[in-house]
DNA sequence: AACAAAGTGTGACGAAGGTCACGGCCTTGC
DNA sequence: GCAAGGCCGTGACCTTCGTCACACTTTGTT
């Protein structure tokens, strides 16, 4: 894919002009990473923009004690580390890459220059932040109220909704073992796996291997609701 | 206060003139609140944005069990309610006053003009929702990663960072029950109570009915990292 | 002064969930 | 083929924390 139809792709970007576009595409820098590479750390100075052209990158944050938990995941098309290039702060969380994957980046005086020269993108930043605001508040919402059982069966439905494939059932089309269920939820594996045995047992959702399908939605949605 | 000098102090309109902010005043709806008024709730259509003359808000989450948690709490010169104006969608929080409060509202379509007439006002937006993600950031950090004891410590640091008045140490300016508390830090109002006892014992802090003083900020910072 | 209401202190108990220790089952690489 | 490393399933145990109950103290009201 070409930086330009990339550019096209890239919410962040819409309302420019071809001609815009091409501008900006001069400022981008190609790298490609390989999977299990930390790209960012929390706390570390944040300079750079990253639009993702293919593979995909999970946002986290580590405690001292070395537990992770992920905050969100990032695909194709999506772009992420706006937040430290905005405000001049630090990382707020952490960026490591779950696959090989290829990015643009670009650089955060090129990005302010881009900015000045073209203020309307500040409205799709400004939808950006609203999103990324909205979302950590479900998640501080299900954290502070559900139990892991009613987590994990939020979390089944959260992603269904943004990787599922429909078919018999709803297939979550993602290679997703325990462990990293666990991290999105703030649990242990092995809660986790109890979590999973109950849901499968009532025949709400069918495991099989890193596979999950959701067979029954409105159960789901029920059984967090009492 | 006038309502022209009220804009000047809002962080949200640095950027404008006074002939700018003559105009905008005009758009504004004074109103007065008692104590414990509830502004919106989460999920109801949010069309007003919130400036603050006087008083004190808390913005807050409710589960369907009745249990409260609060994000934040805003006083004087503060804006709130942003959030829903410029997405469109419904409230992501509840907002209700603790004081007798006086705020100025501005609708959305008032609001959205002036947004247009005036783009630049889009820079302190972005501050603002920088920095609205970021704390809820560390919010959610503190949720998954520190026990009550440790959320406690960590939440009173950060509010004498809010309202701290040095002395004796430093006193945090808010009546503050046990109760609210809680709501902070996700707990129970008794597990709060031996919380605070434990920091007592060991000489961190000093309670007095509603106020409580940091005796050892630095003792405190330890205690959280173990 | 007297009483109610709100807030505080504390212990007993049970539920939720983490930790640990396994054993089994697949991959993947030699 | 086989060994090693991930991942899964599960039970025993222990810590953390919420719930409940109740007495005590402060504050505000009539």
């Amino acid at each position: 894919m070409t930086r330009h139809n990339l550019l096209r792709q890239t919410s962040l970007f819409a309302g420019l002009t071809d001609e815009e576009l091409r501008t900006l595409a001069l400022d981008l820098h190609r790298h490609t990473f390989a999977a299990g590479v930390i790209l960012f750390h929390r706390g570390a100075p944040g300079n750079t923009l990253y639009l993702m052209e293919s593979g995909r990158v999970r946002i986290f944050l580590l405690s001292d004690e070395g537990q992770e938990i992920t905050l969100n995941f990032h695909g194709p098309d999506d772009c992420f580390g706006e937040l430290a290039l905005l405000d001049g702060m630090p990382r707020s969380a952490g960026a490591i890459t779950l696959e090989p994957t290829v990015v643009y980046t670009l650089h955060r005086d090129d990005f302010l220059r881009h900015l000045h020269a073209h203020p309307h993108i500040t409205e799709s930043i400004l939808a950006m932040l609203s999103q990324r605001l909205r979302q950590l508040t479900d998640y501080t919402e299900t954290l502070a109220f559900l139990d892991v059982y009613d987590r994990v069966a939020a979390k089944l439905l959260d992603l269904a909704g943004r990787y599922g494939v429909a078919g018999d059932g709803i297939l979550i089309d993602l290679p997703l073992t325990q462990g990293e269920l666990a991290t999105w939820v703030v649990a242990s594996r092995e809660r986790v796996n109890k979590a999973l045995g109950m849901l499968r047992d009532r025949g709400l959702i069918d495991v099989d291997g890193k596979q999950i399908t959701i067979l029954d939605p409105q159960g789901l949605r029920r059984q967090i609701y009492h």
